[in-house]
DNA sequence: AAGACGAAAGTGGTTGA
DNA sequence: TCAACAACTTTCGTCTT
């Protein structure tokens, strides 16, 4: 089957013909091979984060009957219930029967409530999770990784005095970088209106709390989202990998800001292989200035010595 | 008219005393 | 705890295509 490898290539043969001139169609969520045309893989699905596009529809479609649904049944169907007798029982007499209905619900909201604060948690905190997931377009296994760090919290005690969903935003951002997929700090807080530095003083607490180790981010896991956004080909984002590692090698990424530096290898790329994206373009899917881009485009292009014509 | 460029001043976060 | 500092942003006028 596909198989990621760590530099992004991906090897698989084809069935029919042996050949590994394989393309991937991330609208179409299909593997196809270029030589004798078979479709070899149809399931993107599951392989990865850079399946965006394809993710993107199916996680919006299942969001939508999804978390939604779940709140509804939740909050919404217990709590419009018990409204509902309330009005009714202010109108007209109510029988013996109804009133023995009435305490019972009570009885189960109460239960609810009050008998396991830490399942009451995980049921809203997961609630919100999906959620902010879902605006943020992450895979499932994304979505689970958090779902498992935010476990381990509860368990350690380490959200009282904390929003839940400040924990589950900071959950998110953890889960996303463990599956180098990652998001900026203010796209999640923009998913979970959330303040992006209270969602970073959670986050480093809980790596400190749970002794979690993340590698720093590299801005190679930056590529595959900023391409797809930008609708640029599999040859842009092979060209614009291939430029970071260069400059990666050359100690021309240290210290400046991941998303920075992917945006301007991004918009190297672009140029060389003619599929010319502005820096304005490219400033706006990877969140930093245009002045970012030319910045590091210039140290870059400069040390590597590629000349960009316009 | 749009994109690219770069100077200059401002902002937020890290570091080191 | 505070000031210095580098990276990054904002703003804006100019040049290029």
């Amino acid at each position: 089957m596909v198989n990621k490898i760590g530099t992004g290539e991906y090897v698989v043969k084809c069935p029919e013909c042996g050949s590994t001139d394989l393309y991937h169609d991330y609208e179409r969520a299909e593997v196809i091979c270029n030589q004798c045309g078979l479709v070899v893989d149809e399931d993107l699905m599951d392989e990865g984060p850079e399946w965006r596009a394809f993710d993107n529809e199916q996680a919006e479609k299942r969001s939508r009957t999804g978390a939604p649904m779940t709140y509804l049944i939740h909050d919404m169907g217990l709590s419009t219930t018990i409204d509902w007798r309330n009005k009714d029982s202010s109108g007209r007499d109510i029988p013996s029967q109804q009133r023995a209905q009435l305490y019972r619900m009570r009885k189960w909201q109460q239960r609810i409530r009050v008998s396991n604060a830490k399942e009451r948690n995980l049921t809203i905190a997961l609630t919100e999770l999906n959620k902010i997931a879902s605006k943020l377009d992450l895979p499932k296994n994304v979505r689970e990784s958090a779902a498992v760090v935010y476990r381990k919290a509860v368990d350690k005690g380490l959200i009282r005095g904390r929003s839940i969903e400040g924990v589950v935003a900071a959950c998110i951002y953890i889960a996303c970088r463990r599956c180098s997929v990652p998001r900026t700090l203010d796209e999640i807080a923009e998913a979970s209106m959330m303040d992006r530095k209270e969602i970073g003083r959670i986050y480093r607490f809980i790596l400190r709390e749970l002794g979690i180790n993340l590698s720093p981010t590299t801005p190679l896991d930056y590529i595959p989202r900023f391409c797809s956004s930008l609708g640029l080909s599999r040859e842009v984002q092979m060209k614009a990998m291939d430029i970071l590692n260069k400059a990666m090698n050359l100690q021309l990424t240290s210290g400046r800001g991941p998303t920075g530096v992917s945006a301007a290898a991004i918009y190297i790329a672009s140029v060389l292989v003619g599929e010319r994206r502005t820096q304005q373009e490219i400033s706006e899917v990877a969140g930093v200035t245009e002045v970012t881009i030319r910045n590091r485009y210039k140290e870059i292009a400069e040390k590597l010595e590629i000349e960009i014509t316009m």
